[in-house]
This record gives structure tokens, C-alpha cells and sequence, in this order.
RNA sequence: GGUCCUGUGGCCGAGUGGCUAGGCAGAGCUCUGCAAAAGCUCCCACAGCGGUUCGAAUCCGCUCGGGACCUCCA
């Protein structure tokens, strides 16, 4: 089997993933911030380190999965004066700053559930680590490379670079972040413009403040996530997952910060993906282009069509290698929407299939030959930097096959009983373990089965004495209440709902 | 302005030197009481112009287009 190789960033190529410790991996993933509702560009990398964590969990490692809440907010520079992100929207809803951190917290975990995404194995908060952040601040005040101005704590990016590689991550040129020519809030304080806060000064109608050795503040926007990763994982660790958008500064501040603090670069494989694109424009605040998570999963705004299913939206994502933009549309979430459902209905099929008392002989060798590759090539194509879309297309070439066997359109006998064994187990353990794919027709309770399988009845009978009225009704009906009836070839009938 | 990425068939998207990606849509056929579903077949693309090569969507150059980051951002 080949081996797993992850694109770095760091290194801009693909590398032979090798845990620090054996059998073990420590994951490191930027969270939400909490100030407000997820929208769909937030789903992709929650979706795509989900497969990451789940396969190297099916590989085996025992992995530490450790994925933040970012509650304290960030202070903006732009414009006016610092102020706490949360804070600020706390007062616009009239809600006391950890209340509405809970709303959204709770809102992330909802969404994240019906991705079927799997929990963290820590998810921990910046606000109940503010002490481990001034721990790391004053090492940093210690070390030389922060300073103290009124209150604030800057961390000293020259000195940094004259000793360290700052943008090595980023492809930043470091001369050239000297010479921006944008002025910020509170420039005069730095020493430097590419300098960056470590603490700020809380003014006074700032409601989230804690107390420091530098006066009552609050936290920079980087190093939480610093002192959150060392604490959980570790001076060095595996992997730091993120968007892109984040490669600059917030990583390449990250480094620096922890460089200094743990002596050592502290993590080997730098992993982002890129952004969810609307019109070919990356979704986001400030592009006014953003679909909620709940805009999505209800169909409630403008530009949609329709609702979308979690899974269709999972599977959207996973269908695109996690590196590419992917783009939306209606017309591509329709796409995904009945590609899922194909790839779900033969996947059930498959795993009902049975040798139907014959022989399964492999009497299509060639066939046998094409099927047991395509199931094998899942392992490659997945260890080829999770090239999820590779992994489906594979899937999808054997949907025909799998409907043919069916339908006995071709015979049993035309695979082999190992290749059949073969496909059953390894469908499962991408479609359900790695991928996280879910059955997404609802209704799956008794009662209903029940009802359905009495009106099949009086259909099947209807259809005997050729009163195709009547059957014709049961069909209409359900199928305009989005039940779907199907005559399969050996007479008998299934459904399905959306 | 700087740094970097990117341009694939109606739409979404794999793919880095030679082999059908795949999904959705569309057309035809088979099956069916009729449908739906399913199966089979077709639609054989790679921004443009040069260059390298026996051979390029894939490498190089230029042109044009799109985007990201440089500021909070998944």
C-alpha cells in the first residue's frame, strides 16, 4: 500500500507523512470565531479535517485532535478605535458577551453535528486560557522579542526576522512588510509597523477585559492559538490545519511567537485549504456574499434555490481535491444533491447483494480485474494528499457495476466472492469512516415503513388487474410529496424519500 | 503597488509529458401498462499565441482573463 503524503505548505510540496511519535499524531485546527453564525466557507475546513482526523484515525494513529473556540474575539485596528469584536456586537444585541459566545458556540456544534463531523479531542476556548497566554507572553518579554508600551504588548517582528525566517511560511518578503504604507491604529506604539499585538490595553467600555502584569487587557489575535497548541500537543506537532486565508499573519505570527517560546519550529506539516467561492469571489464579510449555515440547510436567502441537505453540502466539498477553489452555484449543489443520492442507492444495493445461492466465479475476469482495482486505488488516491474527489469518481465508476448485479443485468457469477467481500468492506469504510457520508432521505421509522409497505401493497395489487388509475395515484401522490417510487426489475417496489 | 495562485467540455470539477477522470445537465436506445429508477451509447474539452519535445491540458515565454494574501477573515 502506498504511503500517505500530505502537501505542506511550509515547504510548498508534497512530503511523506511521518508522525513525531510512533502510532500517535497531535492536530492542531483554527476554530470558529464565536461572534457571530458560521457560514458555508466555514464549513470546508471543518469537513476537510474531518477526513483528515478520520483517516489518520483508520490508519491506526491514536490522534489528538485539537480544534479552538476563539471566544475572546479580536481587537480590529482599522478605523475608529480597538475594539473587542464581541464586545462590540454584545452591545448591538443587548446580550452579555459570554451569552452570545454560548448562542454561536452552540450554533457551531449544531452544524457541525449535522455534518456528522466527529468532536475534537479538545476544544478549547481562548478565554479559559488567558492565563497560559500571559504565561507566553512574558517568555516572550523574557526572551527579548516583545515589548511593553502603555499597557500593550507588542511582539518585536525585526528582531525576529534578523534571527528567524518570518514569511517563510507565507511567501512574505520581509522588507517589503516594513514599507507598507497603510496606517493602522495604533502604530505609534510599535516599533515597527510589522509588528504585532500580544496584549492590548482594554479602554475603559471594553466588557471583556482580565487583568495582566501589563494593566487590565485583553489578548492579540495570535497567540492563543500558540499557547492552546503548546499546552495540549506540545512544544512540536504533527499537524496545524487551516484556511489559507490565515497563512498571513496568523500562522506566520504563530510560528514566531512559539519559535521563540519552545525553541523549536512548532509544527512539521502545515496543511490549509483553500477557499468556498461565490461568482468566483471567496465568501466573506467583507464581501457581503455570505450564505449562512442555517440560510443553507433552510433554503432562507435570495440567491438560494432551494434547501440543502448537510450531507449534500459535505459531499459538494469533499467532491473538489481540498486544495482547489470550489465554487458554488445551485446548479453545482443539484449536481452534488443527485450524484449523492445515485452513490448512496447503490451503495445500499451493494451492501443487500448476496450470492444468491450461485457461484460468484469470477466469471468476468475482466470485470473482477477492473473492480478490485478501483477499490484498491481508493487507498492511493486517498494517500495522495486526500484527493477525496479521486476517491468518489472511483466510487461512481463502480455504481453501473454495482446496479448491473442488481438489476442482473449481469450475473453474480461475474465477480468473485473476494472481490465482492473486498468491495463491501471498503465501501463502507470510505463512504461511512472516512468520508462521513450519511444516509440523507429522512424517515427511516417504522410506522412509516409500514404505511409504505400497505400502500406498495394496494399498488401491486392495483397494477394486477390492470387499474392503472388507481396505481397511478399512489405514485403521483407520494412522488408530490417527495416520496419516490421505483418498480425494480424483479417486480418488486422500493422508495425513497428527499 | 508587492507576493502568490489560477484559466479544463452547457455547469461543477480530477488530472503535471503519451493512457476514457468523475458528477450534473442534454440526445438516442433498452427495460416499463405509462413513468421514474436503472443499464447502454453519444456529446472526446483543456484561454490565446509562440517555444521545448518523437509527443503537452500537463514544461518554458509572452498576451489576455479570474482570484487570494499584504487589514478581521475558514
Amino acid at each position: 500500500m502506498s504511503q500517505l503524503k500530505v502537501y505542506n505548505s511550509l515547504t510548498r510540496q508534497k512530503e511523506v507523512f511521518t508522525s513525531l511519535t510512533p502510532g500517535h499524531v497531535g492536530m492542531y485546527v483554527c476554530g470558529p470565531t464565536v461572534s457571530g453564525e458560521s457560514h458555508l466557507g466555514h464549513a470546508r475546513p471543518y469537513i476537510t479535517f474531518d477526513v483528515v482526523y478520520r483517516y489518520l484515525n483508520h490508519l491506526g494513529y491514536k490522534v489528538r485532535y485539537v480544534r479552538n473556540i476563539t471566544d475572546a474575539g479580536h481587537f480590529e485596528e482599522e478605523g475608529r478605535e480597538a475594539t473587542d469584536k464581541i464586545a462590540d456586537k454584545a452591545i448591538l444585541e443587548k446580550l452579555e458577551p459570554m451569552e452570545l459566545v454560548q448562542k454561536y458556540t452552540n450554533l457551531f456544534h449544531w452544524a457541525m453535528h449535522l455534518f456528522n463531523t466527529v468532536s475534537p479531542s479538545i476544544e478549547p476556548t481562548a478565554t479559559g486560557h488567558i492565563v497560559e497566554q500571559i504565561g507566553m507572553i512574558e517568555q516572550l518579554i523574557e526572551a527579548g522579542y516583545a515589548y511593553e508600551v502603555n499597557g500593550s504588548v507588542y511582539f518585536d517582528v525585526k528582531k525576529y526576522a534578523a534571527n528567524y525566517d518570518y514569511g517563510k511560511l507565507s511567501g512574505r518578503v520581509i522588507e517589503e512588510l516594513f514599507e507598507t504604507t497603510r496606517e493602522l491604529d495604533g502604530q505609534e506604539e510599535k516599533r515597527d509597523r510589522a509588528d504585532f499585538a500580544l496584549w492590548k490595553a482594554a479602554a475603559p467600555e471594553h466588557i471583556m477585559r482580565w487583568k495582566s502584569p501589563w494593566g487590565v487587557g485583553y489578548p492579540g489575535w495570535h497567540i492563543e492559538c500558540s499557547a492552546m497548541a503548546t499546552k495540549y500537543l506540545g512544544a512540536q506537532f504533527d499537524i496545524h490545519g487551516g484556511g489559507m486565508d490565515l497563512q498571513f499573519p496568523h500562522h506566520e505570527s504563530e510560528i514566531a511567537q512559539s519559535t521563540i517560546c519552545n525553541h523549536t519550529a512548532p509544527v512539521r506539516y502545515w496543511m490549509h485549504n483553500n477557499m468556498i467561492t461565490i461568482n468566483g469571489k471567496k465568501m466573506g464579510k467583507s464581501y457581503n456574499n455570505v450564505i449562512k449555515l442555517t440560510e443553507l440547510f433552510s433554503g432562507n436567502h435570495p440567491i438560494l434555490e432551494k434547501a440543502y441537505h448537510p450531507m449534500v453540502v459535505r459531499f459538494f466539498i469533499l467532491q473538489t481535491q481540498y486544495r482547489s477553489t470550489l465554487d458554488f452555484s445551485n446548479e453545482a449543489l443539484q449536481a452534488a444533491e443527485k450524484g449523492l443520492k445515485r452513490l448512496w442507492e447503490a451503495y445500499e444495493a451493494l451492501s443487500k447483494l448476496t450470492d444468491d445461492g450461485l457461484q460468484m466465479t469470477a466469471g468476468d475476469t475482466e470485470l473482477d480485474a477492473k473492480c478490485s482495482k478501483l477499490v484498491a486505488e481508493f487507498d492511493e488516491f486517498i494517500n495522495d494528499d486526500f484527493n477525496t474527489a479521486k476517491v468518489l469518481a472511483n466510487m461512481f465508476e463502480l455504481v453501473p457495476v454495482i446496479n448491473s448485479i442488481k438489476d442482473k443485468i449481469i450475473p453474480v457469477t461475474a465477480l468473485s466472492k473476494t472481490t465482492v467481500e473486498l468491495l463491501k468492506k471498503q465501501m463502507k469504510v470510505y463512504v461511512e469512516d472516512i468520508l462521513g457520508l450519511q444516509n440523507v432521505s429522512a424517515a427511516d421509522n417504522e410506522k412509516l415503513q409500514g404505511v409504505m409497505q400497505l400502500l406498495i401493497d394496494i399498488r401491486k395489487e392495483a397494477k394486477g388487474r390492470k387499474d392503472f388509475v388507481t396505481s397511478d395515484k399512489i405514485r403521483n401522490q407520494l412522488a408530490s410529496i417527495g416520496i419516490q417510487l421505483k418498480d425494480e426489475k424483479d417486480g418488486t417496489m422500493s422508495w425513497s424519500s428527499s
